[in-house]
DNA sequence: GCATGATCATGC
DNA sequence: GCATGATCATGC
């Protein structure tokens, strides 16, 4: 360890401010001539991986010791370095921030407050970088460099998050840890390979190692703060739990979510809407999400917990029989983008379909109106997820790179999941490898399936 | 103008 | 009654 850092290593706010001198930035501007040549040519200036370990040993000029403790032992603060990507509307979360490993062994004895993780991450200074393809990290530019806990209101359901987990872990069920199973904290696979298994305490099984990770959406969160206070305007959202003595004796959001609908179930559409006035069309193809909103006292915006969370609103409508007719469509694909895929744990088909759904089910009526029957969260059965839908994925890429892209996997062909068009009309196409144009198309919840799933039997 | 969630239309 | 293709409607 060097003797005169530039920054007094036992106060938060020195290092802060010293970081803050990257904005605007890249790394290599505070490197001297020699260390940059060196540094162009190592192997770890391509790998994004080592970006934060450039900015602690080459900037800070700490070497990160064990896991144990944060990065900064005496000032009690752990660097995390995450990148963003441009957007349509600026520069956002690029992907999840990770934080440490989690130890199966260790967490299953642990509590909340205890806990290593709260050990190590109570104060986070977050570095954010613009990531371009094809340029070397140390050229990257910095973006914002702040001091960042997390926040009052999101500690209720943070902490929920982490018990699930340990919950998890505690049942044997490690193996089957599903980044959906959770709300604003994952817990992501993490390794050098793929492969990389560990053992787990309550199970032979061996399970996936894996980290916690504040979702991506969840930190687009924290960057909006950073714009506010930069003075930006940024849209607001609205929070379905206004005061967090709701969250009190662990009370979950889920749970408080079930509970808001509860005096409006068996109801009509129409008698909901005439009680909360507010005026809903039920021909209208948005009925669902203003209903939603209205029950749940968000106004004229979006649900921040769902934001946060990544949550998906769906609505199912069930016939005057109870059975489901329309399967639940998703975005279309981009036939040459999936094609290209290879891993099934890095496919955007597995990242959509991993995430917590919110389903909002109404039964039709006869008289052309709709009863609010039942609403639940789900996120799909581990096996459902990396065996059917998983199967089905591998299938349409091997029939998309044989240029049998009308042929794709029907809903007879499996349980779960099918491919269908997906677009505004048929003229509505895009690209696939073979340079042909198709209807766009889209992978779809099979209906049947979703009935199982939602279990209503009636 | 387009992406997306929701739903319709047709034919067997 | 279901599979499949096609299209609507809204919000950004």
């Amino acid at each position: 360890m060097k003797k005169n850092l530039p920054y007094d290593k036992t106060d938060p706010k020195s290092i802060e401010k010293y970081a803050q001198r990257l904005i605007d930035h890249c790394l290599s501007e505070f490197l001297d001539e020699k260390k940059r040549r060196k540094l162009h040519y190592a192997s770890n200036v391509r790998k994004k991986g080592g970006f934060g370990q450039l900015i602690e040993e080459e900037y800070f000029k700490i070497r990160p010791g064990t896991d144990k403790g944060p990065d900064f032992k005496e000032a009690g603060v752990e660097l995390k370095t995450s990148p963003l990507k441009e957007m349509r509307d600026g520069w956002w979360s690029k992907e999840r921030l990770v934080l440490g490993i989690i130890n199966y062994d260790d967490i299953v004895d642990e509590t909340w407050e205890k806990s290593s993780f709260k050990r190590k991450n109570d104060l986070l200074l977050l570095i954010f970088y613009l990531y371009r393809e094809g340029i070397l990290i140390i050229d990257l530019i910095i973006r914002h460099a702040r001091l960042w806990r997390i926040p009052d209101d999101d500690i209720p359901i943070i902490k929920n998050d982490w018990e699930t987990i340990q919950e998890k872990v505690k049942k044997g069920l490690a193996h089957e840890i599903s980044e959906g199973d959770t709300l604003y904290l994952g817990a992501c696979t993490k390794g050098v390979t793929k492969a990389s298994v560990r053992s787990q305490p309550a199970s032979k099984t061996k399970a996936k190692q894996r980290a916690f990770a504040f979702k991506q959406k969840y930190v687009n969160f924290i960057l909006k703060s950073f714009l506010r206070d930069l003075g930006f305007i940024i849209k607001d959202s609205d929070r379905i739990v206004k005061d967090n003595k709701e969250y009190e004796d662990g009370k979950r959001l889920e749970q408080i979510v079930i509970d808001r609908f509860k005096p409006y179930l068996g109801r009509s559409i129409r008698d909901i809407s005439k009680e909360l006035q507010i005026k809903i069309d039920e021909k209208a193809k948005n009925y669902n999400d203003i209903l939603t909103k209205m029950i749940l006292g968000v106004i004229n915006t979006r649900i921040e917990e769902f934001e946060k969370a990544d949550i998906v609103v769906k609505s199912i409508v069930l016939e005057e029989n109870g059975k489901l007719r329309e399967s639940v469509s998703f975005p279309a694909f981009d036939y040459i983008e999936l094609s290209k895929e290879t891993d099934w744990d890095s496919s955007a088909l597995k990242q959509l379909f991993e995430k917590k759904f919110f389903f909002v089910i109404y039964q039709k009526n006869g008289d052309d109106s709709k009863i609010l029957k039942k609403v639940m969260f789900w996120n799909m059965p581990y096996a459902d997820l990396n065996k059917e839908v998983k199967s089905v994925w591998k299938e349409t890429i091997k029939r998309i790179k044989a240029g049998d892209c009308d042929n794709l996997p029907r809903i007879s062909d499996n349980r779960v999941s099918h491919v269908r068009p997906h677009g505004r009309d048929k003229r509505d196409v895009c690209m696939a490898p073979n340079g042909k144009s198709y209807t766009k198309k889209c992978f779809w919840l099979n209906a049947k399936y979703v009935r199982d799933q939602i279990g209503i039997t009636d």
